[in-house]
DNA sequence: TATAAAGTTTAGGTTAACCTAAAAAAATAT
DNA sequence: ATATTTTTTTAGGTTAACCTAAACTTTATA
């Protein structure tokens, strides 16, 4: 687990990284984070040991895949309570911000979970700024029923026909908004399709029912 | 401002004196937070020196004024928290500590107020266990028949009468244990009055009904 | 390409919060 | 009243996260 310290050094990273994207410099980071360029060298190490970043004596450290998977739950954690303090507790926009820089370190994935749940499995903050699911996707690429999607993985999202029956269905099957829902087989005499959920519970549904459930990629 | 850590030793040692009026041991405090005598004697020192506890070598501490504030804003913080997390996100009682025990001690004193706000002033959390104000004062006020009330605001505490027939009725229209009740108007012909539930919604209920719902300001 | 400037790292020190082991005080038992 | 046990404190050490100052690398400039 990180300290307190390791995650704000790893978001500021990859803020500055623009998404893991760029190699980021010390005197960069110790700007950012308002500390000394010796003090960004000490942890740099330390990330490093982490294997959340990977770093080169002098020409700056890069985020690895864990690393960003890593920075990315803490900035759909930042931007879920920025989104609650908003909408819900009636916030002014400019006054949120720090308080979400220290809820984003509560250590608990149910209460994560809950509160997108309560928030309504929002895609952006009151800024604008997208939020990332629970597996780190952002959620650009619009709604399609599952009965189109491809065979790559995909997240339950919406559903269309909303009726109480279809809902039952669904829950009782184990899907559920946010859910993983990836296609594994369709069958052509009737267009049903067999899908994995959440990676570990295989389900036939009919082409009805992939009809009415939007996912994203 | 204190610590993290200084919250958590004030926290303990507070409950540990019954709210103040026993003086506390250090083995005591060590068992209570899990760490060893001489870390207790270390920190009991530098509380004393921010003046929240007063320590006389050997013979243990004791709360002062300002110490008693400072736990009492920790305490309803870590209340309110819990309240939060059972009735809007839907957590099992038992889940909740670990959560409220990091929750507590964000620095916000706005955040705090508006969650009070949009819990509707809980006097209780989940437990049971009274919130103290913002002003560290406990709301032991008495309940009394809804009948009885002025036109402030007040919240449902319990019902007289707890047949099974009246909490259909109260649940049908909008009233459950914890809402807020407001008075807006009494009819003068039968004892009926109109009430707001929650802020949001107007109904006419019966002086009979009104006679059984027990609430306190 | 040598030299200066800018950026980075290393070395060594500080503070908060912990620890262990030994010393000291208080409580208890003989 | 003295000896033993229990409790508490003191002394000194560790770790994470910071710091300054000096040393070293890389980059820019003459």
């Amino acid at each position: 687990m990180l300290s307190l310290t390791e995650e704000n050094y790893l978001k500021a990273i990859y803020h500055l990284s623009d998404g893991g994207t760029k190699s980021v410099l010390t005197n960069e980071i110790a700007e950012s984070i308002q500390t000394r360029p010796a003090s960004v060298t000490d942890m740099v190490k330390k990330l490093a040991v982490k294997n959340l970043i990977t770093y080169e004596k002098y020409y700056g450290v890069k985020v690895t895949k864990h690393g960003k998977s890593e920075a990315l739950t803490i900035i759909r954690k930042h931007r879920l309570w920025e989104t609650f303090l908003v909408e819900k507790l009636g916030f002014d926009w400019g006054q949120v911000h720090d308080v979400a820089e220290q809820l984003e370190h509560i250590q608990s994935p149910l209460l994560i979970e809950k509160l997108d749940e309560f928030l309504g499995y929002p895609a952006a903050d009151p800024h604008g700024h997208p939020i990332p699911d629970k597996h780190g996707k952002f959620h650009v690429s619009r709604q399609i029923p599952l009965a189109e999607a491809t065979k790559k993985k995909t997240v339950a999202r919406a559903v269309k026909n909303s009726s109480q029956s279809f809902l039952d269905y669904l829950s009782k099957i184990g899907i559920y908004i946010g859910a993983t829902v990836q296609i594994l087989e369709r069958m052509e005499f009737d267009g049903s399709i067999e899908i994995m959920i959440d990676g570990k519970k295989k389900v036939y549904i009919s082409k009805e029912a992939s009809e009415n459930i939007l996912v994203t990629e």
